[in-house]
DNA sequence: CAGTGAGCGAGCTTCCGCTTGACTT
């Protein structure tokens, strides 16, 4: 019986810290917070000084539980939940719904999961700090009155179901405002100058860029004329010792940022593999804001650097973390051990531990040491200069192992240049000289990562809210997260060749995204209408002045329920002013007259989303939805009417009617009831009868060729051809046929086996039918089931989780 | 992987931050 009971956050780190303690202790876990306020209502009293009204969360009844009988048992309880203010507030919870005194109860913290650490930790408890504790309650309560009053007056003024809340509404905010200044954006361009040169000899080429740009092509081509008959040659060389520290380890935010732009992962993706990484032991806690390694992990990364790559790589450094709010209660991200440059696991898990053990063991390597040289070229007759600018590792350092990469992906110039060894004076012939038309860049539109590092700068969220806030904003359909096609324009080239000025014009694409963030109609309404009357919560430090007063509370220098009556005031009596005075909108717009019906044509947000509206709500009015990409905001009275010229009748085939029409998933064809989507390539406008036709055939074509295969003896299994290829449909779920396999060859028992063999990994959700219970008997028969009697299993049972 | 419009009204929606599973809608 053991006579200590610790409880930490987390039951990964329980299970560690269990390993490093005597037999005399046991290690639970509160899986976080174990109360909350009141869903039903408000939560909190406000006549009665905000007394706040907290709950066991429905989903920690059997936790509470468990830890209640053993406290019974155990003869001395210790909270060891984390070392920030949610964590301070855990272990009050705790104390409070354990029945434990606050001021007795021992409370003990530590930063990393080593031995040394936690005992030391033991020998030395505190109690509980109230304070701490009051801020984290204060911080509570402020989010939960900016939540609820202002979404009820979203409910009532803009749409139901609507949200907001101190986070989420910054957020989207942030998007909107980008997409605004785009909309502002004026494409100016300039022209670049760029040439070749090469001495008498030939024995190289030399790539320069004129030290200035040109306005306007005249200008360009004025400057290309005087280079004619020009003597060019070298008039500078200059070398310049230059070098590159790695970044920091991985915090949350930082591993988010990477592993989209070097794996392409989503925040969410990205959170749910480091979790597994970390319940297998193999890195330590993902969420974080702490850049901090443990001692024992910069010896062991000096250890695995100097035996890996030479003692010249390694060099020692502390991080600092700078972001705002940080609260630091963990290390940064790292691996677990640091001689393990791979791990097991799927290819997901196992690129994602790579990019953190180099990022890591990088920010324990020496500097890059490199060289710069320049070189310029100039003529006698002509005032500016052309520059070639050359940069070479001398020393890699941590370029060896890790590289950060941008968020802009327009460096393509950071490719090593070796200049070739060039005397001062040396005569240059011209080769060639171009002046390319260059284009300004538009501000970027945020991707789910620097979204979240933009986020972590105003101190906005915390490590474990930012995939969900993401989440929320786009399931509340503030936020649409998907592709957009480029657009093509011209770009002016003249080249300067053998004296010879020609001119060139070239097609470019430019301003295609990839998963970026749009916002959504109703997601700009909603920020115009809180940034109108609730100005102070929108405003970016918003949220950084509030931790200031929560820092004040912490020190014990405020009460919570000052401060909180402070904000609460005004912000209540904004909230009954904008309920009692502001008229509800729809964002409806005029924008103009049909020239041919002369009924008036708006756009406004509808039930099911925007839609153009042609004649006066009275006169029975037509609608249309608005297109993919079209907002509110920026659609013109021309796009709004071509929307009302569907569905369009193209004729007849087979004797049935043919129309286009432009739904929820894009435009399509109909015909006979069956509708058919039509392709990015054809224009739902323009789109003629034929080509419906060759539409109407592919898809029969198609369809027909759905189902490879189906078995009389078992109606429920067939084959059939998807999207992504042959798969196989049974019971509604879906399974894949391994690629080296030829769908129509399959029998029956074919099937059944791919069906089983990915019946517990892929498909975890079944339907629960009468059929479940003959699957699971079926299964329990089976040897290979091993992995599903533990995934399906409760987890009161200790069935090791190792899978590899 | 499937699918292609919008009447009426009652009852409900909602926050941020800690944590993991559960498994239908």
């Amino acid at each position: 019986m053991q006579e200590n009971l610790v409880i930490v956050e987390s039951p990964a780190k329980a299970k560690t810290i269990e390993k490093f303690l005597g037999e005399s202790f046991l290690v639970k876990s509160s899986y976080g917070h174990i109360r909350d306020l009141s869903k039903k209502n408000l939560g909190i009293d406000i006549e009665h000084n905000f007394l706040p009204e907290y709950i066991i969360s429905d989903d920690k009844i059997k936790v509470v539980q468990e830890l209640r009988s053993l406290v019974k048992k155990a003869k001395t309880v210790w909270l060891a939940s984390d070392e920030d203010r949610e964590g301070e507030a855990i272990a009050w919870h705790l104390a409070e719904v354990l029945e434990l005194d606050p001021t007795q109860t021992k409370r003990i913290v530590f930063h990393e999961i080593t031995k040394e650490a936690i005992q030391n930790a033991i020998k030395t408890p505190r109690t509980v700090d109230l304070n701490l504790v009051n801020a984290q309650q204060a911080r509570r309560i402020l989010d939960r009155l900016v939540g609820f009053e202002l979404s009820p007056l979203l409910w009532k003024k803009v749409k139901p179901s609507l949200s907001a809340g101190r986070v989420q509404s910054v957020a989207v905010r942030l998007i909107v405002e980008r997409e605004r200044e785009i909309m502002a954006f004026t494409q100016t361009s300039n022209f670049r100058v760029t040439g070749q040169f090469e001495p008498n000899n030939k024995e190289y080429t030399l790539k320069a860029e004129l030290d200035r740009r040109f306005e306007e092509k005249e200008q360009a081509h004025k400057f290309l004329e005087r280079c004619i008959g020009a003597s060019f040659s070298i008039s500078n060389v200059d070398k310049k010792p230059g070098k590159r520290s790695p970044a920091a380890p991985f915090t949350t935010s930082t591993l988010q940022q990477e592993a989209g732009r070097k794996l392409g992962y989503s925040v969410s993706q990205t959170m749910t593999i480091a979790q597994k990484l970390y319940e297998a032991g193999l890195i330590t806690y993902m969420r974080t804001d702490s850049v901090n390694l443990s001692d024992t992990a910069i010896s062991a990364a000096e250890k695995a650097i100097k035996s890996m790559y030479g003692a010249e790589y390694h060099n020692h450094r502390q991080y600092r973390t700078k972001a705002k709010g940080a609260q630091e209660a963990h290390e940064a991200i790292r691996p677990t051990y640091m001689e393990n440059a791979t791990v097991e696991g799927t290819p997901q898990e196992r690129r994602l531990y790579e990019l953190i053990w180099k990022r890591t063991i990088a920010s324990q390597m020496s500097d890059a040491l490199t060289e710069k040289t320049t070189i310029t070229i100039g003529a006698p007759s002509i005032e500016e200069k052309f520059v070639a600018a050359g940069e070479i590792v001398k020393f890699d350092g941590f370029l060896k192992v890790y590289k950060e990469s941008a968020d802009d992906e327009s460096n393509e110039d950071e490719a090593e240049v070796l200049l070739p060894p060039i005397k001062v004076g040396e005569h240059q012939n011209t080769k060639e000289i171009n002046a390319v038309q260059r284009f300004a860049q538009r501000p970027p539109r945020y991707a789910e990562s620097s979204l979240v590092k933009k986020m972590e700068e105003l101190g906005i969220g915390r490590p474990s809210t930012y995939a969900p806030t993401i989440s929320t904003i786009i399931n509340r359909g503030y936020v649409i997260k998907e592709d957009r096609a480029g657009f093509e324009r011209n770009i002016e080239t003249l080249t300067l060749k053998k004296d010879k000025i020609t001119e060139k014009v070239a097609k470019e694409n430019y301003g295609a995204e990839k998963a970026k963030l749009f916002p959504s109609d109703i997601g700009m309404l909603v920020t115009d209408f809180l940034s109108e009357h609730f100005s102070n919560i929108m405003n970016y430090d918003f949220t950084a002045k509030v931790e200031k007063d929560f820092d004040i509370i912490a020190e014990g220098k405020i009460k919570w329920e000052e401060m909180i009556r402070k904000f609460y005031s005004p912000f209540h009596k904004d909230v009954e002013l904008t309920m009692e005075t502001s008229t509800p909108t729809k964002g409806e717009k005029v924008l103009g007259v049909d020239p041919k019906t002369g009924k008036t044509v708006s756009v406004r947000i509808g039930r099911f989303g925007p839609i153009a509206q042609l004649g006066s709500s009275e006169e029975e009015p037509v609608y249309a939805g608005l297109q993919k990409g079209q907002l509110i905001e920026t659609i013109t009275l021309e796009e709004a009417l071509k929307l009302f010229e569907f569905p369009r009748n193209l004729g007849e085939y087979e004797g049935k009617a043919v129309q286009v029409g432009i739904g929820r998933f894009g435009p399509y064809v109909k015909h006979a009831s069956k509708y058919v989507s039509i392709p990015k390539t054809d224009s739902p406008s323009e789109i003629n009868l034929e080509r419906a036709i060759e539409l109407i055939e592919a898809k029969r074509k198609a369809d027909s060729e759905k189902v490879i295969k189906t078995f009389n003896e078992e109606p429920e299994l067939q084959v059939l051809n998807g999207r992504f290829g042959p798969y196989i449909a049974f019971n509604g779920a879906n399974y894949k046929i391994p690629k080296t396999t030829d769908p129509k060859a399959l029998t029956l028992e074919d099937c059944r086996t791919i069906v089983e063999s990915q019946a517990t990994t892929v498909k975890a959700k079944p339907r629960a039918k009468a059929t479940g219970s003959k699957a699971t008997t079926a299964k329990a028969k089976a040897s290979t089931t091993k992995k599903a009697s533990s995934k399906t299993a409760a987890p009161k049972k200790t069935t090791t989780k190792k899978t590899k």
